[in-house]
DNA sequence: CTTATTAAATGTATGTTTTACATTTATTCC
DNA sequence: GGAATAAATGTAAAACATACATTTAATAAG
């Protein structure tokens, strides 16, 4: 029989009626008569007729299927957002597309063309680090291809977004600090032109303001700067370092590493706050207190979001969702009392119509 | 211009040529004259035509898409796969559609008629532990669709497949133990209908036998036994453990919480071997020694073998490899001696033709 | 100068499905 | 019986690119 390679054409003939007949028998759209009806998907069951997605895509002109641009796999949040999508994208009937672009802007933008030219039905875009040029999702935009941001917007393209606040985790953190008696308190960030790593340094910073902190320039460190950890050395040994807050769990687990090596004790004498409650926060010693970031809600989140704009092609509603992250403790910070909640729940809803 | 829509024919009417001319002046396939195809490729890029891969694809029959079916995201392992899997589909221009099916028989037969629905090229399936009816994979190579097994394979079908060898690696694991002087060797295994589950125990009696040493079913706990933390710890209380040889870099950990909570040191008081080589290996401390697998290499493997089979639909040759795993001493095992390269290759090439 | 040969360009059919429109058949009513 | 209506089915076009066949033009050979 060959890869379902019935076609309604075979029925038709067999059955003596024409392809149409057949057609309209299948998708119960025209008025056909019961009898002609049962017949003809009688004969498709037993044939195992299944429509050649093909004919379809090129006559309807979409395609049934998601592309999704992340990062890269191996990243284990990059994996539960992943895995969010793929729920309700296979719920919704839609087949996903998945490219990487490694942090390349090239890639990045290869991605975006090659889904296109796929004539995917929407894209969810992960984007890279360092690209500041959105002309590639322009493009998009223009050929009506709905995008939705995740995990990092831009507020220069009317698109919808999903994304995690991380305003609030950080203050959170910077308060729990304060309130379990640390006040000098260092900051160690990510890769200076992602947009978390400068979400979290100004969450950082809003975070002393709020306590009556100041800011010195001199306690926060950047982890793509290979000297961090000679300059870290220095500060902990010197005694002005308290706490530790982190721009993810790995520098975490790097500076947790660094206070082992000085024989410093953690929470004992320094505690440590990290960002994203990846799987290492639970596996390492002492297990990391951390911010949780709903990765796989924000993915179901986008998901539905796009597939509303599928749907709604010519509303020109957005989505911009941003999602409350959780302080999460473990034992790298020192216990106080009852955590507070702090739940933030913020949405926004912009309307360009 | 709205999403590429140009197409051939507009090209053609511009030009005052007919669309086969034009068609044939971008795949630069039959006779035609110089002029008229620069022409052609100068008003193609000018007007920025990309061709629709859905007519192609239904008129040859073919659509540059290979269906991988996974297990899940979030598994560390089989993000590397997907990893390796993506880098030579993506190399060798074709597309990827993911399908996971959560351990679940029939979302797994769900995943292959829907991947052949979709008429993807071919199949590299990783499939659920309890899966034993392989009628869904029979109905794919009856269509002619090419598969590979992952991971896991199935010597009923005549498929090739790619999947490490565990046992080697446990007996390396052994072997080492029995080296750096620890006899009293006990083994904790994983899911019992996993083959992976029954090849590694097998592997650490093998390794037993080799030695010289008596194998006592007593000492074998199963992790999925809700008691088996118990009789760990009633075992190494009554001082018969010197070695634990884990299933996975998971239970490992577990076993060394344990561990830690009866005040035994890990590995001056008991070694530990893990299996796997999962981040958590690497973030836990001390840092696990265990037996890497080749996930992404394996990834690649398969990929490669499918494209073969792709491009080669008439040949009946069969690829059936088995890649090497590799003991990763770190801390959790007792210093020797400079390790002996232990390194195995197995290659095994069937051909029923 | 005619015929054969080559080159260039064009036209047509194919792949599969859906749908708007057209046609046939059956039924009802005056 | 003929017109009007409803129901069922058929026809053809559209979606887009390409393989194959054919036509037209130009050149070489006899």
């Amino acid at each position: 029989m060959g890869r379902g390679r019935v076609k309604i054409t075979d029925i038709a003939k067999e059955l003596g009626v024409s392809a149409s007949t057949v057609s309209r028998a299948l998708s119960n759209g025209g008025r056909i008569s019961e009898e002609t009806r049962k017949k003809v998907i009688e004969l498709a069951n037993k044939w195992g007729y299944k429509p050649n997605p093909f004919a379809i895509s090129l006559l309807k002109k979409q395609s049934k299927t998601i592309g999704l641009i992340l990062p890269e796999f191996t990243h284990h949040y990059f994996t539960k957002v992943l895995n969010g999508v793929n729920q309700v994208v296979n719920n919704e009937g839609y087949h996903l597309f998945i490219v990487t672009h490694e942090g390349s802007f090239e890639k990045e933008q290869n991605a975006t063309t090659m889904l296109n030219s796929m004539h995917v039905d929407g894209i969810i875009a992960s984007y890279a680090r360092g690209t500041t040029d959105f002309e590639h999702y322009l493009d998009l935009l223009e050929d009506d291809v709905p995008v939705v941001f995740l995990d990092r917007s831009c507020e220069d393209l009317d698109t919808s977004y999903v994304i995690t606040d991380d305003f609030p985790g950080c203050i959170e953190s910077i308060d729990y600090f304060v309130k379990s008696g640390n006040t000098k308190i260092i900051h160690i960030s990510g890769p200076h032109n992602l947009s978390t790593s400068f979400m979290r340094m100004t969450g950082y910073k809003e975070g002393l303001k709020k306590n009556g902190l100041s800011i010195n320039e001199k306690y926060i460190l950047n982890s793509e700067d290979d000297e961090w950890r000679n300059r870290f050395k220095t500060l902990v040994l010197s005694g002005e370092v308290e706490a530790v807050h982190c721009f993810n769990d790995y520098v975490a687990f790097d500076a947790i590493q660094v206070l082992r090596q000085l024989d410093k004790r953690v929470p004992e004498d320094i505690s440590v706050i990290g960002f994203a409650d990846e799987p290492v926060a639970t596996y390492m010693s002492p297990q990391l207190s951390t911010v949780f970031q709903p990765a796989e809600e924000m993915g179901r989140r986008a998901a539905e979001i796009l597939i509303w704009h599928i749907r709604n092609p010519d509303s020109d509603q957005l989505y911009c969702e941003q999602l409350p992250t959780n302080l999460i403790l473990r034992e790298s910070t020192r216990q106080i009392r009852k955590k507070e909640n702090l739940k933030s729940v913020v949405k926004v809803l912009k309307s360009t119509g």
